[in-house]
DNA sequence: ACCTGAACACCGTTCAAGT
DNA sequence: ACCTGAACACCGTTCAAGT
């Protein structure tokens, strides 16, 4: 019998969990969450769509398992960032966070927007590690119980708002978007903005991408409110 | 002929835009937008998935259409918010998109999260209209350019990060949550949490809902960096 | 043990046909 | 002019069957 000499008709052998998660990842990261389908993924893995049902409970399962990774991988690269003030916690965590939205700005949604498991973990700081990480770094630093909750959800509210809005402006194709500083007619908008002069006039400033260096600034205040409100 | 005395076999006799985007939203309301589909709605509307599409160009733009009511509606309210300071005008416009998020808790994440017409329509400020008043009225009590769309951008994330939050927390429906401070041997978290002492620990304190007040402040804080950033 | 074929109950959408 | 039946190309998921 001639088992393994005829090639694989597909890039992956044997299935597994790790496998499947890693290339649903590669597929949300290619076309967005949207457009992946345990139907395509397994077409992609040279597999029945049935067969990923042994590894995975459900396509809802299967994106908790893709979020879940991602954050993983997050907190441990977290763990090397040791420092001697809390702001230094904050600006690493804050810093690994972006390098996620920005690494994986068509999964991010996922992990920004997805129900949480339970209603004490706030996206997009979404496994129990990471946020208990957070809150004894904090207490470790002399935070309150209630200090450090509070930061914790200012924290997740100034991270969710900042690199969501990041995420969509780098998650969008670069499709006709080259061109779209001349015509300046408008045929995208059309008649929109005629009764708009001011978003017509500032358009340029409006469309500029800002967001490392509005990220930073915007970062610097947060930890500047928290240590006055600590200080008081 | 006996053309208008049987009666009515579904709720809304004759199709129009408007009815199926009420309808629409009621759904959405009702059962969040994932389980809106064109034929669930067109039933509710008493008519087959098909006669939509004579309304509308498809589910997309039907969805559009829901998030463009929605901002037309609060755009309206806010006009006859006059004030006398930016400060309230920014006030004024965070309470109307927080009222927003708060009577419509499952449809807020369409408004937060569907990708923008254009880039320089930032969720959850996302019509022209509104943008335009934004920013006028921003040029109107003497900021600059600059300053203007410096403003939009931090309130629109701002309100992004802490709204879709609010919303999601308010979206979930009340089930099995009831009694979720018992069993403090925590059957739903199983052994996730043993690892997590500190969220363990302050489970009660993290699942406090301070909406309300915590907006308030976050307002407050926002709107004084800004007047700071302004005066220098 | 691991994968699959066939089937079920759904989707969004098109188009020729009905009234 | 407005609605629909039938069809197409998809979904997620189950389950008995294959190897």
């Amino acid at each position: 019998m001639h088992q393994e000499q005829h090639p694989a008709p597909a890039p992956t052998r044997r299935l597994s969990r790790e496998a499947i998660i890693d290339t649903a990842l590669a597929q949300i990261d290619r076309s967005g969450a949207q457009s992946l389908s345990m139907r395509s993924l397994a077409q992609e893995l040279g597999v029945e769509a049935m067969s990923l049902y042994r590894y995975v409970e459900g396509k809802d399962d299967l994106l908790e398992r893709v979020v879940e990774q991602l954050m993983g991988d997050m907190t441990s690269r977290l763990d090397a960032d040791l420092t001697e003030h809390w702001q230094g916690f904050l600006q690493a965590l804050a810093n690994e966070v972006r390098r996620l939205a920005v690494e994986h700005p068509k999964a991010f949604p996922l992990v920004a927007t997805r129900p949480p498991a339970a209603p004490w973990l706030r996206p997009p700081l979404r496994s129990v590690e990471l946020v208990n990480t957070f809150l004894s770094t904090l207490l470790g630093f002399g935070f309150t119980d209630e200090q450090a909750v509070h930061t914790y959800r200012s924290f997740s509210s100034f991270l969710l708002g900042q690199l969501l809005l990041e995420a969509s402006v780098r998650g969008v194709d670069p499709v006709d978007t080259p061109f779209d500083d001349a015509d300046p007619s408008g045929d995208d908008d059309e008649s929109t903005l005629a009764d708009a002069p001011q978003v017509l006039r500032l358009r340029p400033l409006l469309s500029e991408d800002r967001s490392e260096a509005e990220f930073e600034t915007a970062l610097e205040a947060v930890l500047d409110r928290l240590a006055r409100d600590l200080a008081q």
